[in-house]
DNA sequence: CGCAAGACTGCATCAACTGCATTGTTATAC
DNA sequence: GTATAACAATGCAGTTGATGCAGTCTTGCG
């Protein structure tokens, strides 16, 4: 029972063990960053406290910050390719929020792969608290915004360098992206993904009139009320009340 | 007439000095990294070609990255009193839109530090050529981007952690400032930065129905054509039409 | 001139990486 | 069950970015 395993779990046993070192070095640099920051911890300590030699951490990850953000290179293909299936006659905009709602949710490609929901949100709020660290992934989610304007342009059959309307709605998307992650990290991941980045594209096709339905849904979550009303008074001479008209439902329904 | 220079000049030598040592590590970076690319130059290298020690160039820069982008601190605390002493009854969109174009023109404090206008065009195709250093550029203007953030929940009396609204105008705010950069760096810095900005708000107020006139300026600026009508047929339902009631004349008048 | 401030430099040090050669472990063929 | 090939882990040496410290040279000023 020890010596015979067939050869389904054979191949295995090499995968799962390079998981776990895999899993206990994204633990440790977790543990570790969160409790003594980003900067006084060094590759050395979370190698340490891994169990593996400093020289086996870079073996997993090319630097000290992939161990914590996971910046999977194939995410860009695949984005890619998720764009380029979208019927050719869906508008843009729907077609960068469907992808992102799809391929991005709950970050679970921007910072974790397959691990423990629970140390996705400690990550996330690890990341967000160290300003190395929130540098990083924003300059991260800039490789995605790239990314989406190049698919943009593709559906649109212009340039790049000619048209800027692509590039617009890329950076204008990630926008609503990064918000989106940001505030459901701040909800303790209690709010639901995809209606935050439905309320974030909302709230950018009102042209910024009001938030989109985000207060509302943070208030729903938290119970918290916010200190002024939104939606009024706050953008000049643009008409507000336009937002919120694909907010979906936010709890109850099963993911 | 050489030795006798009065207290104004004698003043100056030091900071003449200080300044020219300072061009000539950033004219020396800039050069070499244009030429082989940043990740192929070592601070050695840069120090070598501006004729002073490796340790020297860490007194003038902190990293390697800043010799190219000029991170100022200074800017951000400059940003908020900026945006303090803006009209309290003005809406935030305009008072982000008018601070950027204050405090940013022309890129000037993002990659320059008033020296040759000449290099700032050429140091700011380096940084968006280069992966690593488009990253650095992304991440500071994420920081960038905070600054604003808070500002904005200063003046509406918000807490940055309930109300989602300030985190939204200031992430489409430097979205905008960031696409303004990408395409004044495009025109070859033909277009005026601040039509750029202009324009780019317009787009993000239009909801992202077109582009705000932003391909209007670029091809009057550069003379090229889109390859496709802009406008029309690219958002599915948001009305168009909306976009460019603020753009300013973009030539024939003298900075 | 002579002194003080401050800029430049060399040196030692640390930490992030990388390449290479070696050792150990797992998978598979015999 | 052993030999062997594949591959993961390790140790080691070296490069590069970056910091602190101490000594030297230049500049500013009386």
């Amino acid at each position: 029972m020890v010596a015979e395993m067939d050869h389904e779990h054979a191949e295995r046993l090499r995968d799962r063990k390079k998981l776990a070192t895999r899993r206990a070095l994204r633990h440790a640099a977790l543990e570790l960053v969160a409790a003594r920051g980003f900067s006084n911890v060094t590759v050395e300590d979370i190698a340490a406290a891994a169990d593996v030699s400093p020289r086996t951490f870079f073996n997993y990850f090319p630097s000290k910050e992939a161990a914590l953000l996971a910046d999977d290179p194939e995410l860009l293909v695949e984005l890619r390719s998720a764009m380029r299936s979208r019927p050719a006659d869906e508008a843009v905009l729907d077609v960068v929020r469907s992808v992102m709602k799809s391929k991005l949710a709950e970050s679970a490609h921007l910072l974790d792969e397959g691990s423990d929901p629970l140390e996705t949100l400690r990550r996330m709020k690890a990341v967000l608290a160290d300003p190395h660290l929130r540098a990083v992934f924003v300059a991260h989610m800039g490789t995605i915004e790239r990314c989406i304007a190049e698919g943009i342009a593709e559906r649109l059959g212009t340039d790049l360098a000619e048209d800027p309307y692509p590039s617009l709605v890329a950076v204008s998307s990630t926008s609503a992206l990064r918000l989106a992650f940001a505030l459901w990290a701040r909800s303790g991941g209690r709010a639901r993904f995809a209606s935050l980045v439905d309320a974030a594209f909302a709230a950018l096709r009102s042209g910024l009139a009001d938030d989109g339905g985000l207060a509302a849904i943070l208030r729903q979550v938290a119970g918290t009320a916010p200190g002024a009303g939104s939606g009024a008074g706050r953008v000049g001479e643009s008409g507000a009340g336009r937002a919120g008209e694909e907010v979906s439902a936010q709890e109850g329904s099963a993911e």
